[in-house]
DNA sequence: GTCTATAATGGGATAGAC
DNA sequence: GTCTATCCCATTATAGAC
């Protein structure tokens, strides 16, 4: 076995864990499953880790970074702002439909952290987290389009992180590619009426 | 012990199982955990279940009936459009806030039953029935209110509903009444701008 | 530092007494 | 039908050899 330092060690753990979750879910995640995965020996987990929570640690805080990022709406030239939305919406979407698994652990993981007393807080940043970068995108596509949101921002990106969340977890369930497009549709309708032109 | 039908124990059984989830999770809802809420022996649960399957079987039914014997809208002489709009949400939000834990146990179970290769039906119908009711809710206020919908129902229905799944969801996590608040505000607005007069 | 062996616990399911 | 005792497996975590 090749020598490594522990943080080498601990980010290979935590990328199998990641894996193993993604294709069997969070419950399934054990131990044994985490460094098989990894090609690991058992014994290697406990002098990278205390416990199996400080995993989970590392494993949200990880998925968090990679949820974030993504790519910032690109400023095209001569977009009108139905173009950026559109654009804004899609990108969010594709993502969703090429890794629909991961998305749907980022899901667990918020259910799992509320359960988890030393946790709670981590979901809580999460969301947080999720809420800025929303804030960041909405006045991207402002600036770029030339528009003013008629709704303050934060209200507006709560709104539309809400919106984007049911639909990715009724999607997931049901995978109605025709019904989720028609709602993204009417999401989108709704932020142009929202989009007012600058003073 | 008194002597009861299997139908009556198997009841129990569920009911008790909801308790637990409710108060400690999905994962730590063992069988034990479950004869023990329930003041049973462990030996009765396989004469009632086949498996630990079933039983999550009959708790994801029954909480799928319990979740849709909500009060409908009801018809306030002179309300309007606005006011039954109001009346619709809140009673919505009235509920997650006055259970949030058995709301939470909702998104839980829909991720289990994603998981368990038994159950993903189980949860698609769990949102064919949202949806559908959703779709009756939004009905009952058009025609309450004398207005129609300017967007398909069931698009309408599914947009919102999407967003209330998140929404909650969200909520459930930061627990931040006043930004929960205003989203809702600016759903509520939304849907008012979407209610046109019958021709 | 690395890994094997094993402890300690808790899980679902069952056999068999009553 | 009812319940006790138990099986057998998987889990997290640790002790101690190398």
């Amino acid at each position: 076995m090749v020598r490594q330092s522990a943080d080498a060690r601990r980010e290979q753990l935590v990328e199998a864990a990641i894996r193993v979750m993604i294709r069997d879910g969070v419950a399934r995640a054990t131990t044994r499953a985490v460094v098989g995965e990894a090609g690991l020996p058992l014994g290697v987990f406990h002098y990278c880790f205390r416990s199996k929570q400080q995993l989970l640690h590392g494993v949200i805080e990880r998925i968090m970074l990679r949820s974030l990022a993504f790519p910032p709406v690109t400023p095209t030239a001569g977009a009108t702002p139905r173009d950026l939305l559109h654009a804004y919406l899609h990108a969010y979407w594709d993502r969703v439909r090429q890794s629909p698994d991961e998305h749907q652990l980022t899901y667990e993981l918020a259910q799992y952290a509320l359960r988890e007393p030393g946790l709670e807080d981590v979901a809580r940043r999460q969301y947080r987290q999720y809420l800025d970068a929303n804030v960041d995108q909405l006045e991207a596509v402002a600036r770029l389009a030339g528009i003013r949101w008629s709704l303050e921002v934060p209200v507006l990106a709560r709104y539309g992180m809400n919106f984007l969340d049911g639909l990715t977890l009724n999607w997931l369930i049901d995978r109605d590619d025709a019904a989720a497009r028609a709602a993204l549709d009417a999401y989108a309708d709704h932020l142009s009426t929202l989009a007012v032109g600058r003073d």
